[in-house]
RNA sequence: GCGGUCGUCGUCUAGUUGGUUUAGGACACAAGCCUUCCAAGCUUGCGAUCCCGGGUUCAAAUCCCGGCGACCGCACCA
C-alpha cells in the first residue's frame, strides 16, 4: 500500500467530513475526547439512511422484529454472559523501560502454562503468579511490576446505592437475549424468528483512534437469530445457493496465506466451510447490504476467524471486511455462530427458563420403574443400617436392582443383600408428547460507524479537480438540489415554488440561489446529492425544468407536471436517469 | 500505555534561528453587482484568546516544562 496516497484518502475524508458536516470529533471545545464523534446534518442523514437499508433488508424482506432497549444494564446481565470476565486486558509492566506485555503470554512463555489455562484464571490467581515468580522484562530483562486489569466495559452505579452496579452494553445483542421469553411469545411460539436491535454500545478501548473505525461509544446492528438446531435448514437457502462467497479461510491464514478463494453458497455448505445454513444465508444478505451501499465485491470478503481470535461465545465466526485505502481490510461486521451460550448463560444466572417445548410426531412412551422399600421388613432386619441402605436404594438404577433380582434374586447395597420381597417395585407408565431445548443463534453483527465510513469512502470521486460524493442515490443524504438558472426575471420564485412543490411531495431536497449555476453543482457534487433541478427561461415558457445527474454531468429536459413521478421511480430505482429522456447537448 | 511526527480563521496554510504581526494569504461562507447550465469576475463583509496551563525574557505563535488532542509505528481490538 502506497502510505503518502492513503494517508491522503482519509485526510480527505476527515476534511470534508467536518467542512460539509458529516461528522466529526465530539467536545472540540474542550479540546476533543478520542473515539467519540458527532454527526453533523449530512452526516446524520447519511448514516440513518444506511440504517433504513439495515432495516430493509433483515426487517421488511426477512419479517425480522426490532427491539429498542437501554444502554445501561444491570451488573448480573454482563456477568452472566460472560463479559465481565472475558471484557478485561491484564498487562504487566517493566520496571525500567517502561513497556507493556499481556499477562498471559508473559505467564504462557516464562511458565510453560497454556492460555487456555490462563485464561481461566481471575485477577487475584494471575497477581499470586506473579508474586512466587520473578518474571524478567523480555525487552530490557529487568523485573516486571505487578499487574494491573483493565475492564474495557464502561462501570457506573445506578441510583444512590454504589452496590448496584451498571454497565454500559458492549453490545446490543445481550438486552434481545435477556427478553427473549416475551420475544418468542409475540414469534408466535414458532422457530425459526430473529430480532435485531440497532442502537449504541459503549467499549471504553484503550487507545481509539483510526477516527470512525474504533470509537468508545459507536451505533451496533445485532441480529439474533433463534432456531432449532435438529431443524437447522434455512428456507431461503435455495434462493441464494448460487451466490459467491470470497473467503479467506482459517486454514490458509495459519499458513499465512492471505489468498482469497469463492465458494458457491452450495459448496461452502457442502465442503462444510461454514456449517450453519442460515450462517451463510445472513453472510449473503451482508454481501449484498455492502453493494448497496456502494462497496464492489471485489473490495469485499470473509474472513474465517482463528480459534483464539473467537470470542468467547462463539463456536464459528466470520468476519465480514472491507478494503480501504488507509488502513487495508476493516471489520464491517461479524457472523458469530452462538449455539445456546447466551440463553443458557442467562438461565442459569436468572432461573429463567429459555427451554423451548418441541411436540413429538407421535407421542413417545417410557417406562419407568418406582422402587419402594418395604420398611416394616428393612427396618427391623438391617436397624440403624437402615436409613443408609434406603438412601442407597433410592440412588442406584431401578432396573439394575431388578436385573440383578431376575438373574439372582437378590441385590447388594452396602454389602448388604436385600431380597426382592424387601422391596415393591411398580411400574409406571408414561406418555412424552414432546421435548424441551434451548435455541441455538447465528448472529450477524454490523458496525454502523464502519458502514458510513466506508459507504463514504467508496462514493469519494474526483472529477475535473472537484470533489464529487457518489452515493448510490437512496443513501444520499439529500435527494433533490433546485436552482435558479440566474436570480432574475422570476426565475428565483419559480424554482422556490418547486422546491415547496417537491418537498411536500416527500422529497429531501436543497434550495440553492447563491453564486453562479456552476458554483451550486460543484457544491451539490460534494454533498452527493443525485439530481439537481435548474428552473431556467424555457421553464417561464413551456414548464419544463432541465434534471442533471450527479455522476454523467448530463441533462435531460422534463415537464414539471411528470417530475414527481419520474423522480419517485427513479429513487426506487425502477428507472435510471437515462430513462428520463435524451442528453440535452451541450453548448 | 510506549516511541516518532504534529497542533495558526470554517478548510488548507505563511510566519516558528524570539522583536513594526493591529498574525498574512488562498479557498469557503454572507451581502450586493454581474451571470441564459458546470467552483468566471468585481465590491464589501464575517471570521484565529496562534490547542490548554505554567515558566524563561524587556519582549513568546516562535524557546523550555507539563497537560490535552491528532496522525504513524508497537501493543490492544473479546
Amino acid at each position: 500500500m502506497d502510505s503518502s496516497k492513503s494517508s491522503d484518502t482519509s485526510s480527505k475524508i476527515n476534511e470534508l467530513a467536518r467542512r460539509r458536516g458529516f461528522f466529526w470529533q465530539s467536545y472540540e471545545i474542550y479540546g476533543g475526547v478520542g473515539g467519540f464523534v458527532t454527526y453533523g446534518p449530512l452526516g446524520t442523514r447519511l448514516k440513518l439512511n444506511i440504517e433504513a437499508k439495515i432495516r430493509d433488508i433483515f426487517i421488511k424482506k426477512l419479517g425480522i422484529f426490532e427491539i429498542e432497549s437501554s444502554v445501561i444494564s444491570p451488573g448480573q446481565v454482563f456477568e452472566a454472559s460472560g463479559h465481565v470476565n472475558h471484557f478485561k486486558e491484564f498487562m504487566v509492566k517493566c520496571s525500567n523501560c517502561g513497556k507493556g506485555f499481556r499477562v498471559d503470554q508473559i505467564i504462557n512463555e516464562k511458565l510453560g502454562i497454556s492460555l487456555l489455562e490462563i485464561e481461566k484464571m481471575d485477577f487475584a490467581e494471575i497477581k499470586k503468579v506473579f508474586r512466587k515468580n520473578i518474571f524478567d522484562c523480555p525487552e530490557c530483562n529487568n523485573a516486571l511490576k505487578e499487574p494491573t486489569q483493565f475492564l474495557t466495559m464502561f462501570k457506573t452505579t445506578i441510583g444512590p446505592y454504589s452496590k448496584a452496579i451498571g454497565y454500559g452494553r458492549p453490545e446490543a445483542a445481550q438486552s434481545i437475549f435477556v427478553e427473549f421469553n416475551r420475544l418468542y411469545k409475540m414469534a408466535r411460539e414458532k422457530l425459526p424468528f430473529g430480532v435485531i436491535q440497532i442502537g449504541h454500545a459503549l467499549r471504553n478501548e484503550i487507545s481509539p483512534r483510526q477516527g470512525l473505525i474504533r470509537l468508545r461509544e459507536f451505533t451496533i446492528a445485532d441480529l439474533e437469530f433463534f432456531f432449532n438446531p435438529e431443524e437447522a435448514n434455512c428456507n431461503f437457502i435455495d434462493e441464494v445457493e448460487s451466490e459467491v462467497l470470497p473467503i479467506l479461510l482459517a486454514v490458509n491464514r495459519k499458513k499465512g496465506i492471505e489468498e482469497i478463494s469463492n465458494f458457491t453458497v452450495r459448496e461452502a455448505l457442502e465442503k462444510k466451510i461454514v456449517c450453519s445454513e442460515w450462517q451463510i444465508f445472513f453472510m449473503v444478505m451482508a454481501m449484498k447490504l455492502l453493494l448497496e451501499i456502494g462497496i464492489p465485491i471485489k473490495n469485499q470478503r470473509f474472513i474465517e476467524k482463528l480459534p483464539w481470535e473467537k470470542a468467547h461465545y462463539a463456536t464459528q465466526c466470520f468476519d465480514q471486511e472491507v478494503y480501504v485505502d488507509r488502513w487495508g481490510w476493516i471489520e464491517v461486521s461479524g457472523h458469530a455462530y452462538r449455539t445456546d451460550y447466551d440463553l443458557r448463560c442467562h438461565m442459569d444466572a436468572s432461573g429463567a427458563d429459555f427451554r423451548i417445548f418441541k411436540e413429538f410426531e407421535k407421542p413417545v412412551e417410557e417406562v419407568n420403574y418406582l422402587l419402594k422399600p418395604k420398611m416394616s421388613l428393612i427396618g427391623p432386619k438391617f436397624k440403624e443400617k437402615a436409613e443408609e441402605i434406603i438412601a442407597d436404594l433410592s440412588i442406584v438404577p431401578v432396573k439394575e436392582v431388578l436385573e440383578s433380582f431376575e438373574e439372582k434374586g437378590y441385590y447388594f447395597v452396602k454389602g448388604k443383600k436385600i431380597t426382592k420381597n424387601q422391596v415393591e417395585i411398580t411400574q409406571r407408565k408414561k406418555i412424552i408428547k414432546g421435548k424441551r431445548f434451548i435455541p441455538h443463534v447465528v448472529e450477524p453483527s454490523f458496525g454502523c460507524d464502519r458502514l458510513f465510513y466506508v459507504a463514504l469512502e467508496y462514493a469519494l470521486k474526483s472529477k475535473k479537480n472537484r470533489t464529487v460524493l457518489s452515493f448510490p442515490r437512496n443513501i444520499a443524504p439529500i435527494q433533490l438540489g433546485i436552482f435558479p438558472l440566474v436570480n432574475k426575471d422570476g426565475l428565483n420564485d419559480k424554482a422556490k415554488t418547486l422546491s415547496t412543490f417537491l418537498r411536500s411531495e416527500g422529497f429531501l431536497v436543497e434550495f440553492d440561489d447563491a453564486g453562479s449555476i456552476g458554483r451550486r453543482y460543484a457544491r451539490a457534487d460534494e454533498a452527493g446529492i443525485p439530481l439537481c433541478i435548474t428552473v431556467d427561461y424555457v421553464t417561464m415558457d413551456n414548464d419544463t425544468v432541465t434534471i442533471r445527474d450527479r455522476d454523467l454531468w448530463k441533462q435531460v429536459r422534463v415537464s414539471i407536471n411528470d417530475l414527481s413521478k419520474l423522480l419517485v421511480d427513479y429513487f426506487k430505482e425502477k428507472i435510471e436517469f437515462e430513462d428520463f429522456g435524451d442528453f440535452i447537448e451541450s453548448k
